[in-house]
DNA sequence: TTAATTCCTATTAATTAAATAGAAATTATT
DNA sequence: AATAATTTCTATTTAATTAATAGGAATTAA
């Protein structure tokens, strides 16, 4: 049970786009630059990050990305979802149908109530809260 | 974030176990038919086991394995520590060199809660505590 | 017109997990 | 002593997923 490079890096471009939008616009190349991460890699992840609504990308000469709304109402919970993509810990938490024993599996409950854990915490973290805590 | 079939199948093997083990020890054969696991792959699963202190095995005819201790002292935080093998979320939790930036990482320090969550959670539930629910 | 950027589509590489294979060792039972 | 049911060991193969890269098209500020 690992997070996935998607989510962490992600997280953490969205935080630095986040700290430094100013009145331009941040491109991928200052991105990739400040955080040690491939721009093509980036390019990738800004393409889903846009597609969800999260940023806005600025074509052309001193273009690049804007966040759509506040850090504070974008939540880790929002970026797991978009980036991780897997879903529930186990298939059958979200398809019972997936496993037969689906209903008498004492097990699918306990990796439920887990991932609810998991998401209720990625919840309650904003970036605003990042920006706080840096 | 997905949990691995060694964790979840390990599980299943083990509460089987806990449930059928009486005066005979149960046999891997058993297990795979009630549980619809490859009897080769439990294979792998209870050498970990074994090697880990969880079962003990017994060799020949009418062999198989028990359990070396009593259900609610077997927890599944023990299993998945045993079994998932991967550790944290993120391999800067147990050793931040793996990072540069680690001293100012915020998420770091997410995903090491997150962690702590899901292992407090596996914590507290037990293999008797399965048994009991099913 | 140029250069800086995102956008699109695709491919490749790397890693990990899952599953299987086969023969050796052990031992209860007959 | 022979047999058959089991675990044990070592290795391999297969499958799946993630990570990373590639190259050129579109856009647009300067
Ligand atoms: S029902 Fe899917 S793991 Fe038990
Ligand atoms: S220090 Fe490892 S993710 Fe930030």
């Amino acid at each position: 049970m690992k997070l996935t490079t998607r989510f962490r890096y992600g997280t953490r471009a969205v935080l630095d786009l986040a700290i430094h939008a100013a009145e331009r616009p941040v491109s991928l190349k200052d991105i990739a630059q400040r955080q040690g991460i491939s721009r093509k890699y980036l390019e990738t992840l800004f393409s889903t990050l846009q597609s969800s609504g999260i940023v806005r990308a600025v074509r052309g000469p001193r273009g690049g990305y804007r966040l759509t709304r506040k850090p504070e109402d974008i939540s880790l919970r929002r970026l797991y979802e978009v980036l991780e993509g897997s879903g529930p810990l186990v298939d059958c938490t979200a398809d019972p149908d997936i496993c037969l024993r689906s209903a008498s599996c004492v097990t699918q409950q306990v990796w439920e109530e887990m991932y609810n854990l998991c998401i209720g915490y990625l919840d309650s973290i904003s970036i605003q809260e990042l920006i706080n805590r840096s």
